[in-house]
RNA sequence: GCCGGAAUGAUGGAAUUGGCAGACGUGCCGGACUCAAAAUCCGGUGGUAGCGAUACCGUGCGGGUUCAAGUCCCGCUUCCGGCACCA
């Protein structure tokens, strides 16, 4: 047979579509696989070869779980509500739905030319209203839990996307759609109480398998810490300043306080501050700088002494001044710290700006030269003197603050409340109603959804407003409460509401009644396996774990967490190494590859490149070999002959299907390719195979190629699709050779091999490698004082 | 600055618990087929010395542990990713 990929391609992805058999059926019975791939952005520039690569992964594996009899759900849709393609429709004036729906066609066209196994009817779009309608119900459910509020407060704005965007959207200050940087701006905005779920998104990671760099990241993005409130007194004022701090036990060294300059504090008792207008100034200039300048110029500290007010240490009654300084941050603790500069380097650096005390509390390091932040023997300290560890210090503190009444144990996390919202027209609309009498409103769940209304004019205002605010039709509406006058909210829902949940949709993408009902989300939850980018850990992945662990706490979903296991895939650079990108002119498209090779040598190659986590450069060159591999394939139906097994390849077939198995499980794809190399050149050697074995090889490379698998199964005779047939098994007895190679050392050094019966025990192999022409002279006049024997491997004999 | 990860031939990358470094693929060299080329097939391919068998060296750098180190320990260098004045 000749490799014939483009008749093959077509003839099987039209037979398996017409057939239907990656439909997941709703057999309670049969054991249940959920693989999940992160649905795409059906950006206008298509897809690239590193999506195929995302989804080659878990592609693999569901079709050879289907292989093992069960019943997989292996879904995709789109990801579509978003800035680019709303940028799209302002550039070219076509409505965004119409660019949508034109780019999932594009996307849809490109992943069916690829023979990807998902189930094609249970494909999900975002911007759908049968979609939308449930993203909306979750987020009024939310409301209702009080999870949803309303403030004002500094945040994240790009000027370039005119948008609000989340800490989580805003990493590193930049913008994630545009990377432009991040200012900081006053405005109300819609927020969604996602602090609230830190120790339990904490506590959850506990029960799930998640690679070990995505757990960590998740954790330091939440980013725990535990310590103490402390109250010190403010002696003009009889009120407390609250403080946080990690090292409760280095309170006697500390000389001065800083708030931070927006500190409420200010305001408050702005009639006993006798420099306000100084106080003002800074506080003025702080505001301007953005967060980029603010962490350029961490070395060099700033600050104003705030002339009126003065702390009291609440253990030591000593007085301490108040200072205000940007490297305070409103947003974390209380916006007020407690300085000691002896054992904290920027506490350090600014009391050697502002001439301040520093006063060592723990003994071990030179404070005349820098901040000693180590472990030491308590001195200055009272109660404290003499202890050498730091927790029985930290614990002798809060039992001392306890006592006085004036601190306690507290826990303070990293992660913000995520800003929810987007002023701009292509996103779920915020079903809540401003009225005058009744406040926020929401929308009754039974007039969802509430839909997007057709629009002329995208540009977003200047004024920070979404061109929905333009819409007098859309704005003006009757209170769903009192039925007066009333007002609609025209921001929408940022990009990451509608892949929050889309995972339970999947499992009954079509119910009008539900988000999912209840039978099938209990036989198909959790996610088995979740493969997708690093880029999402610290976004959707805890996005959509919140949402999920709402809905589970108030019933709606039967699992707390949603992925069982989440593994991610690394990049596919471009040929000069360099991230693909269209303005780096470096994007491979799959379908000029599919042209090419055909579908199979495209699958095989991404999986074959290299660790499927690690980044890898696209090499043109390096595909022949598998574009090769596929065309010996094919090749081997002329070697059938005989039946039965062929003796001479019966443990290389038994080994790579052990190898094939397990390395698949393992995500590592590469090397059960190169395993299947490695029986195709021995099957070439051996001149012939039988037709059993060439069926068991058909069966073995199905999930990485299955258009060719499919040809081969076919061209035998087999039974059915090769998709549906049986994954073979493997004895291990027959994974090891007859005879084997053993590698001889003398002092460690490899000085030959002897090749010996597998059964061979230890004592007949020492005695065949002693006798062995390589070896002998070696040990010739020596005496030999140990004997190591590493059972398969080698043998050592160190001699005097 | 802090937290992760990595560094192996010309090249992408292999290498259970420490156990024959360089699997598999690409490239390159030589040969077969061909008028010729492409494709295909066969052989070779870490470095140095030697005609050779062979010897010595070799997994970023410097030490160490061990019969044995790419793998473990100590001290560095470079690169990648994440966080970043988080109290």
């Amino acid at each position: 047979m000749r490799y014939e990929h483009k008749k093959i391609d077509t003839k099987w992805q039209k037979k398996w579509e017409e057939a239907g058999i990656f439909r997941a059926s709703d057999d309670f019975s049969r054991p249940k696989f959920y693989g999940l791939v992160e649905f795409p952005y059906p950006s206008g520039s298509g897809m690239h070869v590193g999506h195929i690569k995302a989804y080659s992964g878990l592609e693999v594996v569901a079709r050879k779980r289907r292989m093992q009899g069960y019943n997989v759900l292996f879904p995709i849709g789109f990801d579509a509500y978003g800035l680019p393609t709303e940028n799209t429709a302002i550039k070219t004036g076509v409505h965004p739905r119409v660019v949508t729906d034109r780019n999932i066609e594009k996307f849809t066209g490109q992943l069916k030319r690829v023979g990807f196994s998902f189930d094609w009817s249970r494909v999900i779009d975002t911007t759908e209203e049968g979609y939308y309608k449930w993203t909306q119900w979750i987020f009024l459910k939310m409301f209702e839990h009080g999870l949803v509020f309303r403030d004002k407060t500094l945040v994240n704005y790009c000027p370039s996307c005119k948008v609000v965007l989340s800490n989580e959207d805003s990493q590193g200050g930049k913008c994630d759609v545009c990377h432009s940087d991040i200012v900081q701006k006053t405005k109300e905005v819609w927020y969604l109480r996602i602090t609230e779920y830190a120790e339990k998104l904490l506590e959850g990671l506990n029960e799930v398998d998640y690679l070990p760099n995505i757990r960590l990241q998740q954790e330091n993005w939440i980013g725990k810490s535990v310590g103490a409130f402390v109250n010190f007194p403010v002696k003009e004022t009889g009120e407390t300043l609250r403080i946080y701090t990690t090292r409760p036990d280095t309170l006697y060294g500390v000389t001065f306080m800083v708030m931070a300059p927006e500190h409420p504090m200010l305001e408050k008792h702005r009639a006993l501050l006798k420099n306000a207008g100084e106080l003002d100034a800074y506080k003025a200039e702080c505001a301007k700088k953005s967060e980029f300048e603010r962490t350029q110029l961490v070395k060099d500290k700033t600050g104003v002494r705030v002339e009126g007010l003065t702390a009291v240490n609440p253990v030591t009654g000593k007085e301490i001044p108040i200072y205000i300084s940007d490297y305070v941050m409103m947003g974390y603790g209380t916006g007020a710290i407690m300085a000691v500069p002896a054992h904290d380097s920027r506490d350090y650096e600014f009391a050697k700006k502002f001439g301040i005390d520093i006063v060592e509390v723990i003994r071990g390091g030179d404070i005349s030269r820098e901040a000693y932040t180590g472990d030491g023997e308590m001195v200055n300290s009272g109660v404290l003197n003499g202890i050498t560890n730091k927790k029985d210090a930290i614990e002798k503190m809060l039992s001392v603050l306890a006592e006085k009444g004036c601190g306690e144990r507290g826990v303070q996390y990293k992660m913000k409340d995520w800003a929810f919202n987007r002023q701009r027209y292509w996103g779920e609309p915020i079903p809540i109603v401003h009225c005058p009498t009744c406040g926020m409103v929401p929308v009754p769940y039974e007039e969802l959804p509430l839909r997007l209304p057709p629009v002329d004019n995208f540009q977003p205002g200047s004024d920070g407003e979404s061109p929905l605010a333009k819409i007098e039709s859309f704005v003006k509406c009757r209170c769903p409460r009192c039925g007066g006058e009333a007002r609609r909210e025209t921001d929408t829902m940022p990009q990451w509401a509608g892949s929050s949940w889309y995972f339970l949709r999947y499992t009954d993408p079509h119910n009008p009644d539900a988000l999912a009902s209840q039978e099938k989300m209990k036989y198909w939850l959790p996610v088995d396996w979740y493969n997708g980018g690093m880029e999402h850990v610290t976004r959707h992945l805890i996005y959509s774990r919140f949402w999920h662990r709402f809905l589970y706490d108030i019933g709606e979903v039967p699992v707390k967490e949603p992925y069982a296991k989440r593994t991610a895939q690394g990049l596919i650079l471009g040929s000069d190494g360099e991230k693909m990108s269209k303005s780096r002119g470096n994007v491979v498209d799959p379908n000029a590859v599919v042209e090419e090779n055909g579908a199979d040598a495209l699958r095989l190659y991404v999986l074959f490149m290299g660790d499927y986590e690690q980044a890898a450069p696209w090499n043109e060159n390096s595909m022949k070999g598998c574009v090769r591999f596929l065309d010996r394939m094919a090749g081997l139906t002329e070697l059938v002959r005989g039946s039965g097994v062929t003796p001479e390849l019966e443990t290389a077939f038994h080994k790579t299907i052990k190898k094939v198995s397990q390395d698949i499980e393992a995500m590592k794809f590469n090397t059960a390719i190169a395993q299947m190399m490695i029986l195709i050149n021995a099957i070439y050697d051996c001149g012939h195979l039988t037709r059993e074995e060439l069926g068991t090889f058909a069966r073995l490379l199905a999930p990485f190629a299955p258009h060719l698998s499919e040809e081969i199964w076919e061209s035998l005779g087999g039974e059915g699709f090769v998709s549906l047939a049986a994954w073979p098994t493997w004895d291990e007895s027959k994974t090891v050779d007859k005879t084997m190679e053993y590698a001889v050392q003398v002092l460690g050094k490899l000085r030959g091999t002897v090749t010996v019966n597998a059964d061979d025990d230890r004592e007949t192999v020492l005695r065949k490698a002693k006798e062995s022409e390589k070896i002998a002279p070696f040990l010739a006049g020596k005496q030999v004082v140990k004997e190591i024997f590493v059972p398969g491997k080698l043998v050592n004999f160190v001699v005097k």
